[in-house]
RNA sequence: GGCGCGGUGGCAGAAUGGCGAUGUAGAGGACUGCAAAUCCUCGAAUGCCGGUUCGAUUCCGGCCCGUGCCUCCA
């Protein structure tokens, strides 16, 4: 097996991955904030590092996955305000809705997903840690991190304090030293929720609680964090700043790992610009290993742009994976290992569009082969190679019989009698019937395929 | 303004200092009662201009076009 080598953001290079315990690696990605359904856009990360961490774990002995919860923000405070909620009911509610659109992804759990809220004794005393360092300034019940004290501030995102400066396009809250000094402690309202803190009651800022819950699950510096693009600046770029000056320089992570935008015509999906589809809508519509597949099609640092025809070539290219596995299942596949060619594609910067071609020419193999001697070893080469990518799991039936969440065709009994309806036609002959048999299943999504071993059906 | 990313067949999308994958769409054929699926065959691409080189899509420079970030963001 090649090496594997990651595109790290703090070099802009790829580089041979080098772990800090080959027996053990630790990934952090950041995960939702749960005030409302994810949209495409945030499943992007989830995908993307469910098949980094389905790499690592065939290559290392264990793995541990952090994806935390955030679920104390102003925009859920905001949406319990708004709607009349309470903020616990609202939280929960959406983190199972994440749960289950992730697992519709056909995305692994994290192994630990921490909840911001059980960790904020954590938060405190980092924060404290940092104000005995000389990082932090507490001010009108707030804690602020003081940019000009660190040094290296800027190197992920390779933004100077200048830069910060002339770019700055918000208001200067009065209290800051510096402009570009950021919240790790804010004070809360009486209808705010907050915790008792040395600084006041209070809530944590947006970065801090990543740098607590990171140093709590997987030590003071760990191998892989990973997350969306617009991460980078300002919450990676602070996040480090805080570990690391909290830990005497030590790094917060060796590598950095960002994935490219998900758009939409072209431009960036974003709950702002109001032009995101939820993965829940999109469920509705098509299966969620065809959204998976749309989400993989490009590489994970390059841009890609959703729409719904990406998403049905997605179907149907699985249609033809499955349809392989369906006109082969007589062949019983041993388990195998997924190909060489495949975990090389993999462990060369994560390169799934490679891997898919990959997988491609096992299932033109897979079809060009006759006897199921041959077939046997091919399909265990598919499944391996679609359970490295989340692809595949399903049986080829499950899979041919999905139906839309507005399904309101014939149910898979009365296309069995249409079917065997169509057959006692064809036996006698009476084309012209057996013909309106199919085209009337046709028209109501079904298609029908006669083949060596009788008719099969698939709603298209 | 500062920092950054990208431009490959009709579309999607890899790779590469020398034969430019893969999928899809398209054309033809095999198979089929006819289809569908599958298989076979075929046509089809490196934004523009320079430079380095025996050779550039790849490296360098310029230009054009698109796009992201610069304190809500995956």
């Amino acid at each position: 097996m090649s090496d594997l080598t990651i595109h790290n953001t703090l070099s802009r290079q790829k580089e041979k991955f080098e772990p800090i315990d080959p027996t053990h690696i630790g990934m952090y990605v950041c995960g939702p904030t749960v005030y409302d359904f994810a949209h495409l856009g945030n499943a992007r990360p989830v995908v993307v590092f469910d098949t980094l961490y389905r790499l690592l774990k065939r290559r290392y002995p264990r793995v541990t996955y952090v994806r935390n919860i955030t679920d104390i923000d102003d925009k859920i405070i905001a949406k319990a305000k708004n709607s009349g909620e309470a903020i616990d009911t609202i939280t929960q509610r959406t983190t199972q809705a994440f749960h289950e659109d992730m697992a519709a992804l056909n995305t692994l759990p994290p192994d630990i997903e921490p909840l911001c809220t059980q960790h904020i004794p954590q938060m405190i005393a980092l924060i404290g840690t940092l104000i005995a360092k000389g990082f932090a300034y507490a001010a009108k019940g707030h804690v602020l991190f003081n940019v000009p004290s660190m040094k290296n501030y800027g190197e992920l995102s390779r933004r100077s304090h200048d830069e910060l400066e002339a770019g700055a396009r918000v208001e200067i809250a009065p209290y800051k030293k510096d402009p570009s000094d950021f919240v790790l402690w804010k004070p809360s309202a009486k209808d705010q929720p907050g915790w008792d803190s040395p600084w006041g009651r209070g809530r944590p800022g947006w970065h801090i609680e990543c740098s607590a819950m990171a140093k709590q699950h997987l030590g003071v510096t760990f191998d892989i964090h990973g997350g969306g693009l617009d991460l980078i600046f300002p919450h990676h770029e602070n996040e480090i700043a805080q570990s690391r000056c909290a830990h005497d320089g030590a790094p917060l992570a060796n590598y950095w790992m960002h994935n490219g935008f998900l758009t939409v015509n072209n431009d960036k999906m974003s709950k702002s610009l109001k032009n995101f589809y939820t993965v829940r809508e999109l469920l509705a519509t098509a299966p969620g290993e065809a959204l998976r597949l749309a989400l993989l099609s490009g590489h994970y640092r390059q841009p890609i742009d959703f729409s719904i025809e990406s998403l049905q070539n997605a179907k149907a290219t699985l249609d033809k994976w499955y349809g392989a596995l369906r006109s082969t299942a007589a062949a019983r596949a041993e388990s195998a290992p997924p190909p060489p060619a495949l975990e090389d594609a993999l462990s060369d910067d994560l390169n799934i569009p490679l891997a898919i071609a990959h997988i491609h020419e096992i299932v033109s193999a897979l079809n060009r082969a006759a006897a199921p001697e041959e077939q046997a070893p091919l399909r265990a080469q598919l499944l391996a190679s679609g359970e490295a990518l989340g692809f595949l799991q399903q049986s080829p039936e499950a899979w041919f019989r999905w139906c839309p969440a507005t399904c309101d065709g014939p149910t898979d009994a009365e296309i069995e009698t249409q079917i065997a309806a169509r057959l006692a036609a064809r036996q006698a002959k009476n084309y012209p019937e057996s013909d309106r048999i199919r085209d009337s299943l046709a028209a109501q999504g079904v298609i029908l395929e006669d083949g060596a071993g009788g008719t099969t059906w698939r709603r298209g």
